[in-house]
DNA sequence: ATAACAGTTAGGCAACGCCCTAACTATCGT
DNA sequence: ACGATAGTTAGGGCGTTGCCTAACTGTTAT
């Protein structure tokens, strides 16, 4: 799994955008045409087709042009790197939590050593 | 849990620099000053400060300050939005996962009702 | 062959992000 | 009181983001 910070940024900035939210939401379903996935949004395609290489460029989406239609696919494992750093921070949390609470335990009347 | 865009938004865009993750993770082992946690960047204080109001806003970090010192606190569960959203994208695809399924095995020949 | 269609490129614009320097305020230590 | 310290404000540079319109390419349907 790719952690590199450069990664990361791309994923959580893609990430960062509502409309690209509901898209990796709706792709979910299934694979769509860029149209298709348009059609629900209020914004000219130009700016819609933006999102689609900013979810493609940070790695969550592929897509493939047959004809003259591209269709846009979720990649199935494709946040777990954010799911990954995420359990990180958490367990980084829980482990001071542990000592802290050792701490206490451990310390009837007399801190510092 | 607030799952508003705006939330999320802040939260994503906020996770999304790696100064910003690199603080978290430092966060994780407890409460410091600003000048403490700016001490490793190569960054000027101010620049730095951008940085601790971006995650404020966010809802990732509180400060508070005392005598001319601020300290920057990390917010336990802050970031379970981004975990629940994540899970319910991972919930979605899976449900998706079952139903391929479900049609493949009941469909010993025929498809198409 | 020609019109409609799906997507793309080019160019422009306002807002934002991330960094800087300089100068300032408020506290603390002596 | 005075200098050092911690943080803050003001202002600027420069690239990026997110939107737009207009014009274009390539593909399909009639």
């Amino acid at each position: 799994m790719d952690l590199s910070p450069v990664r990361l940024d791309a994923l959580f900035q893609a990430l960062g955008d509502p409309t690209r939210r509901a898209l990796i939401h709706r792709l979910a379903a299934g694979p769509a045409t860029v149209s298709d996935l348009a059609r629900p949004f209020d914004m000219t395609l130009p700016s819609f087709l933006l999102h689609i290489r900013k979810l493609e460029a940070s790695g969550l989406v592929l897509t493939s042009k047959d004809g003259r239609t591209r269709t846009v696919t979720l990649v199935p494992g494709a946040f777990t790197p954010v799911r990954t750093w995420l359990d990180d921070q958490r367990d980084l949390w829980e482990a001071r939590l542990d000592r802290l609470e050792t701490f206490v335990t451990d310390t009837p009347k007399g801190p510092r050593t």
